[in-house]
DNA sequence: ACGGGTCGGTTCATTGAATGAACTGACCGT
DNA sequence: ACGGTCAGTTCATTCAATGAACCGACCCGT
């Protein structure tokens, strides 16, 4: 974004989350963090974005308590891990209105395998299901990019779990 | 954002919904549609974003079929009312962990009368509640903007419902 | 019919963020 | 000591955001 991160002067909720997580790139960066990316040349290859850009955008999700640096990994805290439910809402709502060939992933609930439904939640169980509980799982047939990120991601996995052992 | 809107190579459902809405100012500009602002001069003074970008967000989302321009109001279609659970759940977040001051609106089904939790459910009826039959309620005690649109809002109103008459 | 005001934009120069390539420095394994 | 990987920083270039000025259509009162 040009000039002027913020949004001054809305007193809304929506604008303070925005201000936070609503940046070029970010939302992309924290999908990822949830897919189980934790390393800084792991995000680069992965979404292809510039180095400083990236950069920037941990610094800041730090600062906000949205991901927290560990050692050279960038993990998600429980703030963000809150951001889940959203996420996944919006990623739905694209996936219905704007991918062509239908969803390249699909999210099941690990605790009984049913597959969740657009809001988050879990058809059988009831509720919204918190990301440590989901599996992702990858449709087959899809075109898989070449960066290390991308292969792992072929394989179902649990959200969260570390892509590298 | 500068250079590009999309996010070219992302085979994901959240990138293709990002190059949607995920530019600068358009989830506010669609908060303010469900608030019932349809004019361009209304979202202009409520916003307060430059004219240029506002007509070319709003010439974006009629494009993508977010919106829908009668005469000169727009107006959320079906694709862009199923925004509203994803809107909700991130303005919701950003309350919980960076407005100081607590809501300064808060959201109710109309039916019943029961708030909303933060996923845009209403804990009596259970399910996702959509726009129509949200009341969303100012919270008394808050600066009050100076435009009319600010003024609409510090009364109760049903989403979706015009800010004129 | 004319003048003034509002509305819904477009045009334009300026500013600053995004981009991408090059560079730096720490750490590792051999 | 050497080469390679990793995690950034620096820097010139490009392009979107900003804000002010401008423009035409429409309405209203005289």
């Amino acid at each position: 974004m040009a000039l002027g991160k913020d949004y001054r002067g809305q007193d809304c909720a929506l604008a303070r989350a925005l201000e936070i997580v609503g940046e070029r790139w970010t939302l992309l960066i924290l999908r990822d963090a949830f897919y189980g990316v934790r390393r800084f040349s792991d995000f680069l290859a992965h979404l292809g974005l510039p180095r400083a850009v990236l950069s920037s955008r941990l610094q800041a999700l730090v600062e906000a308590g949205v991901l927290a640096k560990h050692g050279c990994e960038y993990e998600l805290t429980e703030r963000g891990r809150e951001l889940w439910p959203a996420l996944h809402m919006l990623a739905r709502w694209g996936e219905r209105h704007f991918s062509a060939d239908g969803p390249s992933r699909v999210f099941e609930h690990v605790a009984c395998g049913t597959r969740l439904d657009p809001s988050g939640s879990c058809p059988s169980c009831g509720g919204i299901v918190p990301p440590e509980e989901v599996r992702m799982l990858p449709v087959p047939g899809r075109p898989v990019g070449d960066d290390p990120v991308s292969r792992a991601l072929a394989e179902p996995r649990r959200l969260l779990d570390p892509l590298r052992p």
